[in-house]
DNA sequence: GGCTGGCCCTGTACGC
DNA sequence: TGCGTACAGGGCCAGC
């Protein structure tokens, strides 16, 4: 699933092919989810950002174009000389043609992916996006920070990562991968600063490996050129359970908080 | 305003 | 072999 190196990873590829591009011609997938796609027709696209798992494309005409990934969601641009990209393509929800004649196409299986074009910088139709929290590389970002967010609620810190609320674009893999190396227990609900600031290095070590290693392939997982990432074989936590932990050799174990399965150590990770 | 649980989706794995 | 069921999970929303 698509996390802030997946989704980093993807804009760093794409900026360079959409940038300075004008689409001359767009179609969606019949679902009304995908149909705001078609209300690009006509704009240049000023510039591609990130913001948490969200792509954010500038148009000139002072709107942009939102785009989630979702669970399966992909982003990929065709060349002129690839095949034209029609409905009858399984899973293609949408698609954009540019006036150099290559294409922009949004593919996603589970049609978790999620679409919006807003006047820029008015997210409130996307309340997650609205009330992000900051970007875990922001050298502004310090853990007396991370422990306010955390404190403000009593919800289990692993809740508490997936709402993207204390910083943005955690998932649940790269959650299991930090709470793991802080030695955190998934739904403590009380951190100290001195742990706070422990999660924190352990987010960014986590999120810097995917985003070195081009994201974390389980299954569907691609990057815009159609590669699979490396950081799965990086992975000492999420999807281990069963086996031994590389720290202290006990078997991982797994459980759903907030609905979402989360391995952990039981000795590493104590509450 | 905070929190919980249900829903959206489809491919895959598994049991019968 | 074929069918039915459970499961995976990010974000949104209704209800408490």
């Amino acid at each position: 699933m698509p996390e802030l190196p997946e989704v980093e990873t993807i804009r760093r590829q794409l900026a360079p092919r959409v940038v300075g591009r004008t689409v001359v011609d767009v179609d969606t997938h019949p679902s009304p989810k995908f149909a705001p796609a078609r209300a690009t027709r006509g704009a240049t696209v000023t510039d591609l950002r990130r913001r948490g798992k969200y792509l954010l494309a500038g148009l000139d005409d002072g709107r942009e174009l939102i785009v989630h990934l979702g669970m399966t969601g992909r982003l990929a641009v065709e060349t002129p000389a690839d095949d034209p990209p029609t409905g009858e393509r399984p899973h293609l929800r949408a698609w954009w043609r540019f006036d150099d004649g290559s294409a922009l196409t949004f593919t996603d299986i589970r049609r978790f992916g999620r679409l919006a074009v807003v006047p820029r910088g008015d997210h409130r139709r996307l309340p997650t996006l609205a009330r992000l929290g900051p970007e875990p590389f922001d050298p502004t970002l310090e853990a007396a920070t991370l422990h306010r967010a955390l404190a403000s609620s009593r919800r289990a810190v692993k809740t508490q990562l997936l709402s993207q609320r204390p910083v943005a674009g955690v998932g649940n893999i790269y959650a299991d991968e930090a709470l793991w190396d802080a030695g955190i227990n998934p739904v403590a609900r009380r951190l100290s600063v001195s742990r706070s600031a422990r999660l924190l290095d352990a987010l960014r070590a986590a999120l810097a490996s995917g985003l070195r290693l081009g994201g974390t392939t389980l299954r569907d997982y691609r990057d815009a050129d159609g590669h699979t990432g490396r950081n799965q074989d990086e992975l000492r936590c999420y999807g281990r359970a069963g086996q031994p932990c590389l720290r202290c050799g006990t078997l991982l174990r797994r459980r759903l908080v907030d609905g979402r399965g989360t391995t952990w150590c039981p000795r590493c990770q104590r509450r």
